[in-house]
DNA sequence: GCGACAG
DNA sequence: ATCTTGTCGC
């Protein structure tokens, strides 16, 4: 992949953003039927370690993975997440072994300020369908049913840009949005299927594990 | 103006 | 994100 351009001060960060937006599709593919799933996380400590995991979807068994160890590419600020942990993430992906068909991340796709939060940037540098689960969420919701399938629209501004959706009977919900090349009903069905047994996805439970060691 | 703010 | 023990439940 080309080396992306990369911001040096929160003003272009946020310019990138405005400008790569328009080119997010929240549409699957005709016929999009992915067998595995790759989850992205990155852990902190004086350096980042990003790891990549690829999931079988039918047994939820890793099989795929790399980690990359860096420094950060930029601080942490809220809204624009992306820029710190995106060019980690790219070259881990670049190591796995077989190309991955839809990106689960660990934070927002749409549902962000400016609709274009890490899975639709991750999306749209790599091309490859995305989506976003974020543990918290920036916009407004009502809770969600208390049974595990149960879901409410995640909005901002009165539009509406995710689900608030319940992974596990009376557990807090996670929040899906699309990143890219995904509808909102496709990524919640490939979340729940992703989460038999837990909160988060397995994809992102095991990058998390992954990227600890 | 003040607080809140994905990870 | 991270600083942190025990405890309850399957």
């Amino acid at each position: 992949m080309d080396t992306p351009e990369w911001p040096a001060t929160e003003a272009e960060a946020v310019a990138v953003q405005e400008r790569l937006r328009g080119q997010v599709r929240a549409e699957a593919p005709s016929g999009f039927r992915p067998k595995t799933a790759t989850g992205l996380d990155v852990h902190y400590t004086d350096v980042l370690t990003a790891a990549v995991c690829t999931i079988d979807l039918e047994t939820l068994e890793v099989v795929d993975s790399a980690t990359c160890v860096g420094p950060e590419s930029f601080p942490y600020i809220p809204g624009l997440f992306a820029f710190r942990e995106l060019p980690l993430l790219l070259r881990a992906l670049e190591q796995l072994t077989t190309p991955p068909e839809v990106l689960v991340c660990d934070g927002q796709g749409l549902a962000h300020p400016r609709r274009f939060g890490l899975a639709c940037h991750a999306g749209v540098l790599t091309g490859i369908p995305a989506l976003g689960v974020g543990k918290n969420a920036l916009g407004d919701f009502d809770p969600p049913g208390p049974r595990r399938g149960d879901w409410s629209a995640l909005t901002d501004g009165g539009e509406v840009v995710g689900r608030a959706l319940r992974t596990q009977d009376d557990v807090k919900p996670v929040f899906v949005s699309v990143g890219h090349l995904v509808d909102l009903d496709t990524a919640t069905d490939l979340v729940l299927r992703l989460t038999p047994r837990y909160r988060l996805p397995e994809t992102t439970r095991q990058a998390d594990h992954l990227a600890r060691r």
